[in-house]
DNA sequence: ATTTATTTATACTGACTGTATAGCTAAAAA
DNA sequence: TTTTTAGCTATACAGTCAGTATAAATAAAT
């Protein structure tokens, strides 16, 4: 009746073992070749060795489970890497390393981001919570949109906002996979992705190693 | 039991009619701002006012009713006026016509398009299916980029299916989408672009009207 | 009149999400 | 130890959906 104060100790280590068990099913069943259709709550349980019960008890719903999946994704993807981008002095050389970032970042799940991001559009409450979780991206590109405008000039006729949108579009997921194919790998599409980066933010080419 | 010639003359009237009438449903229910979730063959064949069995009788499956949808959708997009834009002596301005008659194909059924492809992406069948179609765009880019090449010359250190690529997915559905906001209209969208393509052909901006 | 295409009614299987409820186990606190 | 509590499970249920099977009704074409 009277709650006492309760320190979680191996019960806290036990529980976020199986929350990570079951993010780990659930990557493996999403990413399976019997694609998406096969992903269940009751496929995930059984393939974390968990009962259903215990999917919902931890995360609520499917969505909830989604979610997880998407934050687990980007907290492997290397994302910290981000705030040394924003450090160069140069917000070229800036933008060039952000690109860096996020094509590492679609590349390390490529599959399942791609998955992810579909059933974002036919759930529309989990497509919002992940599109809420890009505006991250967004707003980095404001913020290198408008260091560029101090020191160099926005290419004319195009609005800071014109700019920020096609950065946006060039660093997003979709165009990333669109660019990825057998000959192509992930450093050779980030390299595209910079030439066309840097004549959208300057109007032309300039030299970046 | 012997089978007798049958010519369908009303009949086959009456059947494309009733399914125009589902696809018309289909479209109805698949824009409902319930979301895609709401998509099921009750919920169209209620919308069309025909029973269930009739839209399987018709469509075989979900996914072929999705599929049917879809090249209704391309039939209604004015898609014709592709073959305009070939006919251009310049190739720059036919990729240019080339980009507009896609943005207005985008632009025709946005919300229905990006569902469509969420699907897609969730039914990997469904999915080949897409894709497939879309193999007329990638064809399309590839004439071009061949007639620019000729004429003019790509820019350097890029490789045709560099060039091919990029504006492959420079013309895709989901940078369309990316850019159309509440100030960028269809038309701005397609300015913009251009202006990329251009570049990503000719390693310049060249003015076009 | 008879064949045939089209449409419907009904009933079923199987899979899935989500909820409710009670019970079990072991860690934490008294 | 005893009690409280968090975590996990078993079971059962409601509701939705896709897809199949089957028989039947309707009306066009012959």
């Amino acid at each position: 009746m009277c709650p006492r104060p309760y320190r979680l100790g191996r019960r806290l280590a036990a529980g976020e073992k199986t929350r990570a068990q079951i993010v780990a099913a659930a990557r493996k069943v999403l990413m399976a070749p019997e694609g998406p259709a096969a992903f269940s709550i009751d496929a995930v349980a059984h393939e974390a060795g968990v009962s259903r019960m215990t999917v919902y008890y931890r995360f609520e719903s499917r969505r909830g489970l989604l979610e997880a999946l998407f934050d687990d994704l980007a907290a492997r993807g290397r994302m910290d890497r981000l705030a040394g981008a924003f450090r160069h002095a140069d917000p070229v050389e800036a933008l060039s390393e952000f690109i860096g970032v996020f094509t590492g970042f679609w590349a390390s799940g490529r599959l399942l981001i791609r998955r992810l991001h579909g059933m974002g559009t036919m759930d529309p409450e989990l497509g919002r919570a992940l599109r809420a979780r890009e505006e991250r991206r967004r707003h980095g590109l404001d913020v290198l949109v408008r260091r560029i405008a101090e020191r160099r000039s926005l290419p004319p006729s195009m609005t800071p906002e014109d700019v920020v949108d096609l950065l946006f579009a060039l660093t997003s997921f979709e165009t990333f996979d669109a660019l990825v194919s057998g000959k192509r790998r992930p450093r050779d599409v980030a390299a595209l992705i910079r030439r066309l980066a840097t004549f959208v933010a300057l109007g032309e080419t300039s030299r970046i190693s």
